[in-house]
RNA sequence: AGCCCGAUGGUGUAACGGUAGCACGAAAGAUUCUGAUUCUUUUAGUCUAGGUUCAAAUCCUAGUCGGGCUACCA
């Protein structure tokens, strides 16, 4: 398949372990030089930032080694996954800009893999176990202690295949009997103390239907997946790293095909959470709106807070691969978030906080149409016309009625350039009887027409505004941190990490006015308001006559920055 | 607790026995019709203790700290 432009690391990029690794052994001509990998999601649930992470490392590596990657489901559990999963990962993987060289789902691979089981009841390497679970638990021994071996663990080879075919058959309930590799029950890996391989689940699967009742666990069904596909690579988290014994184990026995287990340290970024477990948390205790909510770290909460692929992949790209649990500083992802959408984003004017301002020496009942720069980092984005009257709106903030020296902007007698329009000087601030500021009288400077004063005087700040007629209503939703602390994994004893939610994290303005272009913007262009950061039309709940924006990123601002200290 | 994995500026990473480098952040400055962008400069690091070696971030041993495993989840 054809490949998706990989980050935008060149060849000077340091090769991580795992590529480091992968190159050895091409260069070892190991599997004929033959590079596969594949991501092996769960259908059981949305794709977040993590996943990214891994589906950049091992199509990327696919991609830079001439090899292929594919989709793989790995769907061995029916009572938690559910097509909906199945093609929310697929659309969420394409719009990243991968695409898999081959869709596979490891309950394609169910009856191989119950041949597999026989082959290793034949050799007395597995056997039904037909104890309780509790029973099993107990046995399992603990750190210090071994296990203790199941009274049925000697089970003749006939009897495991009798009652192993009677299992599948549906003879029996839930629970009865489970298959076991018969490892050893003493070892220091308790994943080698006889693990389980398959279990009885009553359960419609969402792709093999009623076919069968007896369901492969994990460690059994994903390397022989693997090796069935003949994965050269299979790179996963470190979690995993303690199942690898079990993984090549079973390799070994079956005499298949020798992929080989590799894994990485998974994402944490700051301020946020980034498990399955709790994001249904987050959606069940309606903290959000749904697993697009454009707070969650879900791909498809990013998409619809506009965060676009490529920063993504740049971003996994810049934070490397290594086996070091690390937390990334979320304002990494969203440099990376500002570096693409600074040269894509087209500008636009829209005022949050609208404040009136009428100009006193402007001709009443007149309009006109100003040129403005679509993009100052792209010049083939061209110009577009802003309409500018008597009466127009500025940022409540950019007026200070007694401003200290460094403020720029707009005060009783400072000039002020409005983009892309004229010099505007304030003579008087029209308060009501609480004394808020209603409206600003202003007068302007028609010589300098476009931004420029012919005499060539300065001024030190340019707002940005709309014209009061023509421009039109919206509502601007702002987004802070979901939590309030930095890593949710480190909180005080005994408190959940529910109660670092920011309360704040959601701010919806209403009454915003844009300038008019942006009605009949189109929905999937992000936009650059001016000193305001980067937004996008919400995908779900804008509508023609009810505009609402994201804001994807605000831009950087060193000057409240300032403020603060 | 046993086993496994890890530890380099504030954060994320590179250096593969031979000059500790990069990015982000932070700080200062320049430019600027976005207090954005861009540019310049500065900042700050090898967990600890031993050992091997002419030479250790790198190899060895022990310790400390962090993470994982002890599911009929993946």
């Amino acid at each position: 398949m054809s490949p998706a432009p990989q980050s935008d690391d060149s060849e000077s990029a340091k090769l991580d372990f795992i590529r480091e690794i992968v190159a050895r052994d091409v260069q070892a001509n190991t599997h004929q030089g033959r590079v596969h990998t594949r991501f092996p999601p769960e259908p059981n649930g949305y794709l977040h930032i993590g996943h990214a992470k891994s589906i950049c490392l091992n199509f990327g590596i696919a991609q830079e080694f001439g090899g292929k990657c594919n989709l793989r489901f790995d769907d061995t559990n029916p009572t938690k996954e559910d097509v909906e999963y199945v093609e929310s990962i697929q659309e969420d993987i394409r719009w990243l800009g991968f695409e898999w060289d081959e869709l596979h789902f490891a309950s394609d691979y169910f009856e191989q893999l119950y041949e597999w089981s026989c082959e290793l009841i034949r050799k007395e390497l597995a056997y039904v176990d037909s104890q309780t679970l509790e029973e099993i638990r107990q046995q399992r021994g603990t750190a210090t202690e071994p296990g203790q071996e199941s009274r049925y663990r000697n089970r003749s080879v006939d009897e495991n295949l009798d009652l192993f075919s009677r299992m599948r058959s549906g003879e029996f309930a839930d629970g009865e009997h489970v298959l076991r590799a018969r490892i050893d029950m003493a070892s220091k890996h308790l994943i080698l103390r006889d693990p389980l391989m398959y279990r009885i689940r009553h359960a419609e699967h969402h792709r093999t239907g009623n076919q069968w009742c007896i369901y492969p666990m994990y460690d059994y069904a994903h390397g022989q997946s693997d090796a069935i596909e003949e994965i050269t690579h299979s790179i996963c988290t470190l979690e995993f790293d303690t199942h690898r014994p079990l993984y090549d184990w079973f390799i070994e026995k079956l005499g298949i095909f020798p992929s080989h287990q590799y894994e990485f340290a998974r994402l944490n970024l700051t301020y946020t959470v980034m498990s399955k477990r709790k994001f249904i948390d987050l959606v069940d205790g309606n903290y959000v709106d749904g697993w697009d909510d454009p707070r969650m770290p879900t791909l498809s909460g990013m998409r619809r807070r506009g965060y676009t692929p490529e920063a993504i992949r740049n971003f996994c790209s810049e934070i490397g691969v290594t086996k070091y649990n690390g937390l990334t500083d979320l304002v990494v992802l969203e440099n990376a978030l500002r570096a693409d959408l600074n040269k894509r984003a087209e500008r636009r004017m829209a005022v949050l906080d609208p404040l009136r301002v009428v100009i006193t020496n402007y001709p009443e009942g007149e309009s006109e149409e100003l040129d403005a720069v679509n993009n100052p980092e792209d010049e083939s984005a061209g110009t577009r016309k802003i309409p500018f009257g008597r009466e127009i709106f500025i940022e409540r903030d950019d007026f200070m009625e007694d401003p200290p020296k460094k403020f720029f902007r707009l005060g009783p007698g400072r000039e002020v350039r409005l983009r892309w329009a004229y010099f505007l000087t304030c003579q008087e601030a029209i308060k009501d009887e609480d004394g808020n500021i209603v409206e600003l009288r202003c007068t302007y400077d028609p010589e300098t027409k476009g931004g420029n004063a012919p005499d060539g005087r300065k001024v030190k700040g340019t707002i940005h505004w709309v014209s009061a007629e023509h421009s039109v209503e919206a509502e601007v939703r702002l987004y802070d941190h979901l939590l309030k602390v930095e890593n949710p994994a480190d909180m005080p004893e005994g408190q959940d990490w529910k109660e670092a939610l920011n309360e704040n994290s959601l701010s919806v303005l209403k009454g915003c006015r844009l300038e008019p272009s942006l009605a009949d913007n189109d929905g999937a262009m992000p936009v650059q308001f001016e000193r305001k950061g980067y937004f996008i039309q919400d995908a779900r709940d804008s509508a023609a006559g009810h505009l609402v924006f994201n804001r994807t990123v605000s831009l950087k601002d060193s000057w409240s920055k300032k403020g603060r200290r």
